[in-house]
DNA sequence: GTCTATATAACGATAGAC
DNA sequence: GTCTATCGTTATATAGAC
């Protein structure tokens, strides 16, 4: 035994993280104080750095977590048969995630950070590849199955995948009244004229091609 | 006659948010000193304040003149006769500028203090809505053309074009080595795909890319 | 208008009792 | 392990000479 009870003290550093991100994703890095964190997390100044060196490391701290979560997310969609449904939903799962102003500005606020700060962006840069890589996987799979276009190499869809998620990271910011169900539905749709394969005969059968939006006026 | 020489007034003013410009995208807004701005602009700590009243003046001044830079853009585009080529000019420069590691960096930062600052969003807000109300036009042109999907609305194609040129952002950090080139092909390859209209009957001369019209098959 | 010098405030991190 | 109290540093903005 070397300190006590090591779960009560991961279960803490939990909460330290989790206050701490509310707190971040408000006021961005520098303007949070770690007092502000403590108050937050309902502890003490002075207890704060028992659990953190310092106030980057809480920082860093939630990024860890993140990467976690995504690999869930790869591995869940690495379950569904349908290699083209595997890859929407990866899209939409992080996609939702993003359209919240929350996690939008958390997420600004890291892109922002990692340019000055190599060892963040190192981690960010890790998680990043981590849903790239397997998205790559999933689009080859797509292309296998006939449901993706393969003139496009994988990878590069991939990346263009990811960053499309990123898209709407400024407009979450800019107007507030976005709808976060209206911007996923164009984006499926973006996605998919992109990828999907072109036929070099046959019309298609009903003639027509959209499923949303409207017929632009003139 | 209120102050001797308008002109160089507003010269070193210039100078002062060209200088700053540098600063705020290496080093953030907050850990941007109001020294460091001086020393770079070549002026000493007391000057900076004959010319602007605070450090978020300085930086706010640096948007103010983002968007007249994007009125002239605009403006430009309008000349090209062919609206598709005036789209792909527009965002091409746009796109290159962004590609740009310290311009990418400039615009992560404001987007990011943009979400905790009402003022600083609203001046962005209009610079961006500019942006995409010029784009708007363009693709109405282009759908009266016949280049581009009638099925699609307009405001919304603008929209996500704008949502484009930003995509690629949060890589450009991440990925130092990203061929500005390669990315801007494949983005005008995305755009066409999305854009382009779909020929219900007759394929193509050369019997390629034609449209399925489903968004996944099966 | 431009400079040097500084008042004032705030924050991160630590010390040390319990 | 958690708390209170506080130290040392740093930065914005101002004052006032020239």
């Amino acid at each position: 035994m070397r300190t006590v009870d090591p779960a009560k003290h991961e279960a803490k550093r939990r909460a330290i993280l989790d206050a701490a991100a509310g707190c971040f994703a408000m006021k961005g890095f520098e303007k949070t104080t770690t007092a502000e964190i403590c108050r937050a997390a309902g502890i003490s100044t002075g207890s704060l750095f028992h659990y953190f060196p310092n106030k980057r490391a809480v920082f860093v701290g939630i990024f860890e977590q993140d990467g976690d979560e995504t690999a869930a997310l790869l591995a869940a969609a690495g379950e569904i048969e349908d290699p083209w449904e595997a890859i929407l939903h990866v899209v939409a799962q992080v996609s939702e995630q993003l359209l919240q102003p929350l996690a939008a500005k958390l997420v600004l606020e890291v892109a922002a950070q990692c340019s000055r700060d190599a060892d963040l962006a190192r981690l960010v840069q890790g998680n990043d590849r981590a849903l790239r890589d397997g998205l790559t996987d999933l689009v080859k799979g797509a292309v296998e199955a006939g449901r993706i276009d393969p003139g496009l190499d994988s990878k590069t869809v991939a990346s263009w995948l990811v960053a499309l998620v990123d898209a709407p990271l400024s407009r979450v910011i800019l107007e507030p009244d976005l709808d976060p169900k209206a911007e996923l539905a164009v984006m499926k749709e973006l996605i998919a004229r992109f990828l999907r394969p072109v036929l070099p005969i046959s019309p298609p059968a009903d003639g027509r091609l959209v499923d949303t939006g409207e017929i632009s006026p003139g």
